[in-house]
DNA sequence: CTGTTAGCGCCTTCAA
DNA sequence: TTGAAGGCGCTAACAG
């Protein structure tokens, strides 16, 4: 390995001279710089970044904690993240942590023990809350995407759950739905929340009951048979049974629209689907199911950018929120009008 | 922060002790050792990894260089890649090299800066040779992935080519098409190269011409249009004129889908299309386009797998060559009998 | 403008 | 079984 001695030796300088060169410090003569920049290519030296992090503290390194890459939504988001950490000059570890809380807490160490300079994380579930404390007890700054957490003072990207969900519900209610179902995520989410918070008041606003009958909680992963839910509120009496359905996680859309159909309920005739987010089109033919599609990429690249000001000390101290409205696209899952 | 210095002190035991514990030493009383692990718990205490770093010039980082995270052929290899890194104990830093060698150049620097210890990388294309030494030159194995560099010794995991580009022509061939069309990627890439020869091969093999014509070099990118190659082509004279096209990659696949029907050529009535590795079908309907799909967790987990064997050295010196059959999938988009 | 000294947190080596 | 000294590669702080 070369280091900066050898490189001092063969320039006839000190190593200090050979350091200023490599962090552009200004006080170099034009002469000396050339030199040993000169030796530096002839050498195909690097700087040692663990010496260095030892020293800085820093280690331009941040991580991205998302629950899934395969997840299209989180592949955005990484995309994005990446795009901003790169252009900003720092590289970007990869944690998948599966919805758990467990596996996160070990990423958790780990990222302390590298010295991670931040976090992008989108928490497992609330009790997360305790590894991002940790992270901030260690001086790592951390934001938040896609699901917030409670008492939690730090610089967040969210989705615009009420907008969003209220507009998906109120285009239902338009067709004329009075029974909407929620297949919502796992009740310790912040966006499992909100959405049914949003779903709650939107069916109140609108004179329409909530039956305790019509929600669900699922979880987030693809491919789960939601038969069993499907056919417990198919087999309701008429007056409480479903018509349409709000699905509150891309995927969860899915699963529903699958499974409604292995059910041989017809998709929208029987009940209408409605979904928060969206999944990419692979296909030439249209899309079908309704979907309020968010700007993925742009929670990625957006929370990363404000952590990059966290970390460098351009950002206002007050944590910063910023709210990310969804794509409305109305197609043919929510398109059949009733009396 | 606290060091192992803190530790020492408070457990009236030295630092060397401290060290001993963390590394889980054997010549340790037992009585000492829980001393010491119960005041590191105490004080939150982590490892520094640069101070390891610089010393045992290990990281427990490493990389995953992938043309682009949103195609979801390397979302995959991504995830099985990650998973297999954290299993063993690694981090994996994530790097979008765009199909471009400049970027991933810059990668390579700050990737030797960081002193990650291995490299699974899928080239940009062949010029990625030179990026690829600068890393086996200071000593960071690298593993291959899905394009493979001529005269560059060492492990990969690539595609079966050959059969399978062999087996989609014929089946093609099966259907009565005579003038296939071939849309490739650019032409620096391996498996373009690869799934070319096979092309040809499988058309001599069949006593069928190959038209030069009837090639055409597209790039990766999602959505790109590609109806002027589609006009020359179907304004050939009838004798020339493709009835069925291969494209050698997923979004080419998509994008010639796409481009027919745009220029009203009916799939698979006018055109009949075969694809070489698909992608995920997010849709309830049944996806069109038949399909050689790829393994590509695997591409990503057998990958890790092999770096890390090549690090901990427990891999045989000679370089490996795993080879993974993809899956085939007929559909609709090529089943059309011609006479 | 350039060099010297010391030390970041940890581990290797040797000694006790 | 434990400890002391030295150094990994680099840079902050000071000196010249």
């Amino acid at each position: 390995m070369v280091t900066i001695y050898d490189i001092a030796k063969k320039a006839n300088v000190s190593a200090m001279t050979v350091s200023r060169v490599i962090n552009q410090a200004e006080n170099i003569s034009d002469k000396t710089r050339k030199k040993v920049e000169d030796i530096i290519k002839e050498l195909n030296y690097v700087p040692n970044n663990s010496a260095r992090s030892l020293i800085s503290k820093k280690t331009k390194i941040l991580s991205l904690m998302i629950t899934d890459i395969a997840n299209p939504f989180f592949t955005n988001v990484a995309r994005g993240a990446e795009d901003k950490a790169m252009q900003m000059g720092y590289q970007l570890m990869l944690c998948n942590s599966d919805e758990s809380v467990e596996k996160e807490s070990k990423y958790v160490d780990m990222l302390i023990s590298t010295g991670a300079d931040g976090v992008l994380i989108a928490p497992a579930n609330d009790s997360s809350k305790k590894n991002i404390r940790k992270l901030t007890k260690y001086n790592i700054p951390v934001v938040l995407i896609d699901r917030h957490i409670k008492d939690l003072k730090c610089d967040q990207v969210l989705s615009d759950n009420e907008t969003t969900t209220r507009r998906l519900m109120e285009h239902l209610i338009g067709q004329g739905h009075k029974n909407i179902a929620i297949i919502n995520g796992p009740p310790d989410v912040a966006t499992t929340q909100d959405r049914y918070r949003a779903y709650h008041d939107t069916l109140t606003l609108h004179g329409l009951p909530v039956n305790r009958k019509l929600i669900h909680h699922s979880h987030f992963f693809r491919d789960s048979d939601l038969s069993t839910t499907i056919k417990l509120m198919m087999e309701l009496p008429k007056n409480e049974r479903p018509t349409a359905m709000f699905a509150t996680s891309n995927f969860i859309g899915l699963n529903i629209v699958k499974s409604l159909q292995k059910n041989n309920v017809k998709v929208p005739e029987d009940v209408a689907v409605v979904c928060y987010d969206g999944v990419p089109n692979y296909t030439g033919s249209e899309p079908f199911l309704t979907a309020a599609e968010q700007p993925s990429y742009n929670f990625g690249y957006m929370g990363m950018q404000m952590l990059i000001e966290r970390i460098e000390n351009t950002a206002p101290e007050q944590p910063r929120k910023i709210v990310l409205p969804a794509e409305f696209n109305i197609r043919a899952s929510s398109l059949y009008k009733r009396n």
